[in-house]
DNA sequence: GCGAAAGATGACCGCCCGGTCATGTTGACC
DNA sequence: GGTCAACATGACCGGGCGGTCATCTTTCGC
């Protein structure tokens, strides 16, 4: 928030330089993953290293900056389908845009798959998206749509666990994902199923060392 | 294959120090996943990085004696599995064991989640994982108990997803994988369902630049 | 036991990374 | 258009990495 024009009184230049800064490291991010080097970054913003720490003071602090506005990208998805009069096809539509978006950001996939997150602005953030999404999945609930023992967090967490399914054959057939989703969405439909083993997650693990 | 005790006329020492080495790796890369550095593994099994190079000649090299030791291990559980009198049983088992082994190495869930698999020998190690697994899952769809649209390269991805889906909760919720893996299973079962979208994958694409 | 060959060693190399800072440049305000 | 603070710059730093190699140590056939 307050992000797209920060503080009042800042240099035309400033600002502009920051629009390249961020569209070059969505860029580098989503293509080449959080390894992608800050160099590497400020050279596709046509600036110097030094410029790119003077608008964040860190690595960590520019992939937290880039992975709030994805994520803040998707729940605004999800809050846009909440009124929708089908829920289950609502929710389909939420899995979709998710893996989509999943499926185009490598950087995206790795935040989000690491063991402990140590981003915290970013852990919340999913917990956020999760709660949206808990109000998408109640609505399918309640349908009947969808079985009973899903949560909000659950449909969050099956983004990545459906993309990942797909990423060894994503170099020949993209769109493999699809698959997965259809197949993940069936199991999400078996409503007279044994209930689910293990209690759903609500909010995720800190960082704990390593 | 010809790997426990490799050429004739090894001298003792170098032998035991090619255990001490495997075993270091093996543990090194599961918690630590594959960005561990040689000189950790080296201190782990007690000898000098130098040694290490002498018995192999790069990273990539150990790591993929590591990897497919491990997709041996799996290959060799899906065989064992394939006789049972309950298929789907049989592959339920199969598909747990495989998760297990994913949730217990970081480096295993590295490589095969990679976009790109640079190692081409454990690329062919997971098509042939692929074709094991095809026998298990060909006998549950004759039994009826599962969709006839699945594959046994469906199967083994799906492990890399099932396993993605509870690594966010990793830390707080070691067996959260068997929540998903139920869901999952729950649509592998969904017999009368629309067929799945996508094509399944038989190979897997190799790298190709990045 | 002894000699020679195979193996083990760790200092060393070049590379690239995240991050810093003295210096040069630019834009905003009067 | 002059002034100055804010900003941009890129050479530079320390550190860790994969990998090498001259040197020392160990094993084994005799």
């Amino acid at each position: 928030m307050t992000e797209t024009t920060a503080a009042p009184s800042q240099r035309a230049d400033m600002v502009r330089n920051r629009r390249l800064l961020l569209d070059a490291a969505t860029a580098a991010f989503a293509e080449c993953g959080v390894d992608v080097s800050m160099g590497e970054i400020a050279q596709r913003a046509g600036l110097a290293k030094g410029t790119v720490f003077r608008h964040f003071a860190s690595k960590e602090d520019l992939l937290a900056a880039i992975m709030l506005q994805l994520l803040d990208r998707l729940t605004g998805t999800a809050d846009r389908l909440v009124d929708a009069d089908d829920a289950a096809a609502a929710l389909h539509e939420f899995m979709t845009v998710g893996v989509e978006v999943l499926a185009a950001d490598r950087a995206f996939c790795e935040v989000i798959g690491r063991p402990s997150l140590q981003l915290s602005q970013v852990r919340s953030a999913i917990e956020r998206l999760g709660e949206t999404a808990e109000t998408l999945t109640a609505r399918a609930r309640e349908q009947g749509a969808i079985r009973g023992d899903v949560t909000g967090m659950d449909i969050v967490l099956l983004l990545g666990g459906i993309h990942q399914t797909a990423v060894p054959l994503l170099a020949a057939q993209p769109q493999a994902w699809r698959r997965y989703l259809e197949l993940t969405f069936d199991g999400l439909r078996a409503t007279n199923a044994p209930r689910l083993p293990h209690p759903p997650g609500r909010r995720l693990p800190a960082a704990d060392s390593d």
